[in-house]
Parts: structure tokens; C-alpha cells; sequence
DNA sequence: CTGTTAGCGCCTTCAG
DNA sequence: CTGAAGGCGCTAACAG
């Protein structure tokens, strides 16, 4: 099937009989204004031959695409709805938003987009916490193309045009902090290590908490990958005197605490409490529900866009705020309830 | 920050010391093929100059941008992991995928990435189940680019080259089919009529399955939306003999409705049985496991895109399958036991 | 094999 | 306010 030929500017000035250029004027508005009868003629032949600006030419003309790359690990919960958000307030921008998954951190396919991205010329560019690291996306993304990352610490000023990172760090060390409160004689912390930065900025956090609100509180860290949560419940009931306090790495991995306690019929919150992260809604509909930290979706992803307006406009990097931290707001349900 | 300009074919062309023509053969294979020396000169040129080829220029020239576009209703559980499939079956193919969320089967959204995708030139569309209506689409999509469906059932062929669609229907069926012959009271829907079109086909799979499995046996039927399932477990408790029998229309609404039993003390599965759809890792994490139907993801996704590349290669409509139907697979756990 | 030469569809000065 | 003309970067015949 060859492709059809598509109408173009050209015939559109001929049935309105007027040059090009007009037709080009009339339809991008906010150039040179024409007089009303003449936009009349115009807009009326575009609409009447069913006229669509090719995006190509006019990008290739102008060297300017709107349109701008997002790359993010995945397309489900947290990051699903990241993107959701980021593609609505690209569009309030006037801009475009090409999603892509990397399948899972995997840096082959990250470097696969990066590319595709960059072939196509886009304005700008939003990645979630690259899997690649510095030096390989250094030499790729040298072609000047602002790029922001999303939950990316400490990336270099010549790589990133800035970050806007989610305070997981902040999140877990209070939830040390409320289970502390709450009298646990014990808490343990169950990341995912396959989660790369995500998860070392929850470590980070869960130590800060036990060094500050934990003195004399037992304390150990476990991965999630693989873990048998039954069997290890059980010998953290064993070893440690209770209540016991576990953060886990999200609400997915707080349901598989929750539905092993609830299996062992261990008392929650009495014996155990449990903090999720992303208060996504089965940390609402589970039962009991699971305390978590509420995301600010919208307020990420207008800074995101903005931060790399704000590079379009050319403004000088106001220095001081390249990497913004978003707090989470933590939703207290059963799990940590007295 | 004006946009710092690229290397171009030229300057490859220039610094290789051959034509543009040559450089643009050799980098893009396939076509001539050039003597060793040649081609090693021009990928060292293009090489050190970090040429890298811009995706609108070709495009523009040969009328082909070797880009599909997709359009889901979220970018969440189902539609988020089909859309990383599709992705994945894209590449292997050498397409492309650019994905974009009409915001929870919005219309308008709707209609705006469709115009956005089209001005694109992509060569061809996926959509799920569009929220539009037939005839909006068709003054749409007028242009002759390849439309496949998601889940969309008994489009026009001349708006949509085919679909390939779940088995929603025939999962309910036997969903009832399962709980009758566990012995169920009495069996009921509950449906989410904002999901549309996957809603209905859910809805007549249950009254097959009423009608051929359910003589005799009470049915009712239900909105998820702002039910409170607490108070309509009991309800029904009352109203109905036991064991009773629950389809919920995903396993989102399956973990709601297995909370409340929960917290109202409902033995499950021998006062209550539960059946979900899309097989989550909610179903498998929660407590007890919930029975769901499994969806054959990577099926669909190629199935989807083999269609659109069977219509690039403008073979001839091989008529009957035009709408493809993939079954789900019945996963059964707890909530169905015995 | 390699180079020349037209476009692809649109935007943008620059004259009229 | 409108039209003519020269690109944007690349590909696709054709010649050589």
C-alpha cells in the first residue's frame, strides 16, 4: 500500500488562490497577521481539502520539533502515571511527549531510545534515573540537547540540565521515625536492589532514621527479590521481641507482607506495622490498609516541563536549585495505627 | 539557548572526501553497496563527527517515518504492559512506537494525539477501543493510514484494517461456568461501565454464561464506581443462599471486594468465591490468592503489529480474520478452591 | 561504484 | 499585506 499522497501547503493555495507563503502565514497565526477575507479563503480550502501541516517539514524548516522524549523503566504504577502527568503538562506547554519504556533499566534499550530520540531531533529530553551511567550517556547526549532528569542524583551540570527528584530519602527516614514513635523493638527494611538509585535513596533515608530516631532499636535490611516473606516473618517474630516495624520498598512489595501476615495470622498493627511508598490504591483497598507516602505526580512533572522551558528560553541556570527535591506526604492507614 | 546545529551529511561527505550520495548510501545499507574503502572512510568520518542522521529529513524525502502510533486509554496495569510489549514486537519489527494516553478514554484527548500522530506522517495506528464513535474517527482518519484495534469490536473495515480483540466475553462465560459448577448460590457482576466497550463485551460473556451454566442460580449485577462493598457483601449475604459467587470486572475491583470479606470475617472460598481478570501480581500477592484470567500479552501485541505490516506490504485484505479474537487463561487460586 | 541533480513540504527573509 | 525564492537534511533516480 503506497502511502497516499497527503495534501499540502501548495494546494491549498491554489484553491485559495492565493501564494504559499500566505497559506503558511494564516495557519501558524501569531506571524503576520493577514486581512479577513483572505484568512477566510484560506482556512476555508484547508478545511475544505482536508489539509494537515506535516510535522516534518515544518520541523526540518525551523529547527524545532515540540516535541520532547521521556524515558522512564517501565509503563505501570509510579511510573505510568508519572507519564501520564508529564504528557498533560508538556501539552500545556505546547509541547509533545513521546513515552518510551526501557524495559526495566535495561541501559541496551535505553541507549536504543536515547538514539531514536535524538535522530528525531526533539527539544528536549526526560529520563528516569538512567541505568547507563555518566561517561556512556555523556557521549551520547553531547549534542546539546537539554536534558532533565527524573529521580537522577548528582548527575554532572554537562550531562543534565538539572533533575527534580522524588525526597525518598526523607520518606523512609520518617518512617523509621513512626514506627519508632509507635514502639517497635525492631525494624527492618525490604528494598529492590533491581531498582538501582531508587532503592539506595531509600537506604540512605532508613539509616538516617535509625541513627537518629532508632538508639536501641534492632534494625536490618533484606531484598525483596526472591525473599520467602512467610518464613522470613516467621523468624523475625523469633528473633526479635515485638512490635516489629518493617518499611517496605513500595506498596507491592507491603502487600506481600501484609497478605503473608495475614496468612499467619499475626496481629496488625499490634505485632507488626507496615509502611508502603507510592500510596498507590492498593495501599488503599488492601485490608488492612497500608500506611504510605502519597506522590506529588503534578508538582513533579510541571517542574520537569518547566525546568526544561526554562533551558529552552535560554535563561541562565539560576544555579542554586539544578536538582529540586519533591516531598511525598505520608498516608497514615492501619498498618501503623495503634 | 538556540538549538546548536548538527553535523550534518555534508560535513561527513566533506571530511570522508566523497559525495553526499555515497555517504548517504553507505550509511543506510541496503541500497548500492560501495567498495570497503569507501565505507570505511565514511563510517570513520561519521564516526569522529559524531553524525548522527535526522529522522525528518528522511522521512520528508521518502515518504515513510517507519513509526506506529499508539493510543490507550492509561498507560497503567493492562494498558501500560501491553504497551510495552507492543513496543518491544515494534522494534523486532523496525518500527518505532510512540505511545500517548487519551487520560481514562477521553474523547477529546483522543482526538488530539490522533491529529498529532497523523501531522506526524506515523505510518500506522494502534488505538484501544476508541472513545470516539465510528463516525468521528472516520472524518479522522480519512487519510489512509493503517488503523488497527485494540479491543474494539465490529469496526467498519473501511475506518479500521482489523483488530485483534481479548476474549473477555468468553472469560465470563466460563467464569460463571467455574462458579456454578462450584456450587454457587447465587452469582453476580460487578462492572465498571466507564471502561466502555470492555465493560460490555465482559457484561454479555456473563449472560452467556447465565444462560447456558446458570439455570436456576440468582444473578445480579452491579457498578464498581462509588459501590460500597462492604455494606453490598452483606447485603447480599442476606439476600442470597450461600456459597455466592462474584465476577469482579478486573482484579483492581477483585482486591476490593476480597478486603471487605475479609474484614467482615467472609469465609473464602466456601461462603464466597471470587474470580478477577487480568491476572496482576494483585492477585497473586493478595490474601487469599485471587482466581483470575490471564492475559496473553505478547499474542496480541504481535498479532497487532503483523497487521499493520500485512497491510504496509499492501497485501491484499485476507478477509476473515480481519478481527481476531485471543482467549485469556484461567489461573485459579484461592478464592475459587474448593 | 560514485557523483549530480531534483525534489519532499514547509518556513522565512526580503522585495513589492 | 502578499508573493517570490532560497534553504532545512536527506533520498532517489540517473548519469558518468
Amino acid at each position: 500500500m503506497t502511502k497516499p499522497k497527503q495534501v499540502t501547503i501548495v494546494e491549498v493555495a491554489e484553491a485559495a488562490g492565493v501564494s504559499i507563503a500566505t497559506v503558511s502565514n494564516v495557519l501558524n497565526r501569531g506571524g503576520i497577521r493577514s486581512s479577513k477575507e483572505t484568512i477566510r479563503k484560506v482556512e476555508l480550502a484547508a478545511e475544505q481539502l482536508g489539509y494537515r501541516r506535516n510535522t516534518m517539514a515544518a520541523g526540518l524548516s525551523r529547527n524545532k520539533t515540540f516535541e520532547i522524549g521521556l524515558i522512564i523503566p517501565a509503563l505501570t504504577s509510579y511510573y505510568g502515571t508519572l507519564a501520564e502527568h508529564l504528557q498533560i503538562e508538556a501539552h500545556n506547554a505546547g509541547y509533545h511527549l513521546s513515552v518510551f519504556s526501557s524495559g526495566g533499566f535495561d541501559p541496551e534499550i535505553e541507549r536504543r531510545h536515547l538514539e531514536v530520540l535524538l535522530q528525531r531531533r526533539v527539544d528536549g529530553l526526560i529520563c528516569h534515573g538512567l541505568a547507563m551511567g555518566f561517561e556512556t550517556t555523556r557521549s551520547i547526549v553531547n549534542s546539546g540537547t537539554p536534558l532533565v532528569m527524573i529521580n537522577g542524583w548528582n548527575w554532572p551540570a554537562d550531562i543534565a540540565t538539572g533533575a527534580v527528584n522524588l525526597g525518598f530519602a526523607g520518606a523512609c527516614r520518617d518512617s523509621v521515625k513512626v514506627l519508632a514513635e509507635r514502639g517497635c523493638e525492631a525494624i527492618c527494611y525490604i528494598g529492590s536492589k533491581r531498582a538501582k538509585v531508587i532503592d539506595e535513596q531509600r537506604l540512605l533515608g532508613f539509616h538516617a532514621g535509625m541513627t537518629q530516631f532508632g538508639s536501641g532499636i534492632k534494625h536490618e535490611i533484606v531484598d525483596a527479590m526472591g525473599l520467602d516473606v512467610e518464613s522470613y516473618l516467621n523468624g523475625l517474630m523469633q528473633r526479635h521481641a515485638q512490635p516489629i516495624g518493617i518499611v517496605a520498598f513500595d506498596d507491592h512489595v507491603a502487600l506481600r507482607v501484609l497478605s503473608a501476615a495475614n496468612k499467619l495470622h499475626i496481629d496488625i498493627p499490634n505485632r507488626l506495622k507496615l509502611i508502603g511508598i507510592n500510596n498507590e490504591y492498593i495501599a488503599k483497598e488492601s485490608y488492612p490498609g497500608i500506611s504510605s507516602w502519597d506522590i506529588p505526580y503534578q508538582d513533579q512533572a510541571l517542574m520537569a516541563i518547566s525546568k526544561l522551558l526554562h533551558k529552552f528560553a535560554d535563561k541562565a541556570d539560576s544555579g542554586e536549585d539544578r536538582e529540586i527535591e519533591v516531598p511525598l506526604t505520608f498516608i497514615e492507614r492501619q498498618t501503623t495505627k495503634f
